[in-house]
DNA sequence: TGGCACATGAAACTTTCGGTCAAAACCGAT
DNA sequence: ATCGGTTTTGACCGAAAGTTTCATGTGCCA
């Protein structure tokens, strides 16, 4: 199974965005397109997506653009994911009655285990993570 | 991100072996694809595939047909899974040297939890699990 | 009016889900 | 030993759906 390079992108994007303050001027999505390292074009529909999921506000007009619509400490990998792709890990036998119950249930653990550890990370933390690894290379 | 038919089809197929005695007579793939619920010609490719892995063995001739290569205590789910997909989550930003560090911790551990809870549970196990659950309907 | 988000649509490409077919291997009977 | 039927094998083919990307026009805000 491969990750889509969408939910990539939206992740990278939402980082982007966690790294520059909220009440600055929202970041034109060219330029974030340029650091994400995709066409525009693509780009926009993912962030509409992501503004659908209530993650991103977007702003219209001259200075336009987008920025972060909660505290990078309220966003999960998981909520990226979930904008993204619908649902983190769907597993269409977990609610197919012909599918014996202790294979249902072994998807089941499998697709929660994946969740929770989605949804454990905040971006709050993978921006430190990168920060603090960034920071190394100027020692 | 959606689990493909394939992989659920592999693993109700290798539950369903698991189910009968190895040294009984091969399971013809006719059968095994009525159990499973899919064509016997799909079936083929994946069966193939779980010889290719080593999950299974094949008979040729009048009676022939398939059978587990090993115990369903030494199979799990995810030897499945990754004899059907490749490999159980593929995360291209884990090995991209562009991705942010923190960004690609991230995805890593949750790759990392979906493939231990995957080859935690056997075959065993799942037909276990199974079997209980069947026994209740003629209580 | 100009810059930008928004919306839509379509092209190029890949993956999924199977079908079809011929050949090889095996068994049983002749 | 040979023949015929059964079954796996493995390759190729193809429609359908999804992914990714580009292109074009519209509406909003300073």
């Amino acid at each position: 199974m491969k990750l889509s390079v969408k939910t990539d992108y939206a992740a990278r994007a939402v980082l982007s965005l966690a790294s520059l303050p909220r009440e600055g001027p929202a970041r034109k999505v060219e330029e974030l397109a340029e650091t994400v390292g995709t066409s525009a074009n693509y780009l926009v529909q993912i962030l509409i997506e992501l503004k659908g999921a209530g993650l991103v506000d977007s702003v219209r007009g001259k200075h336009g653009g987008y920025r972060l619509a909660k505290a990078p400490e309220e966003i999960t990998l998981g909520m990226v994911w979930r904008a993204s792709e619908g649902s983190i890990l769907d597993v269409p036998a977990i609610v197919d009655d012909d599918c014996p119950a202790g294979l249902r249930e072994a998807w089941k653990s499998a697709s929660a285990s994946l969740t929770e550890s989605a949804d454990q990370v905040t971006f709050a933390q993978i921006l430190e993570a990168s920060g603090r690894d960034r920071e190394m290379y100027y020692i």
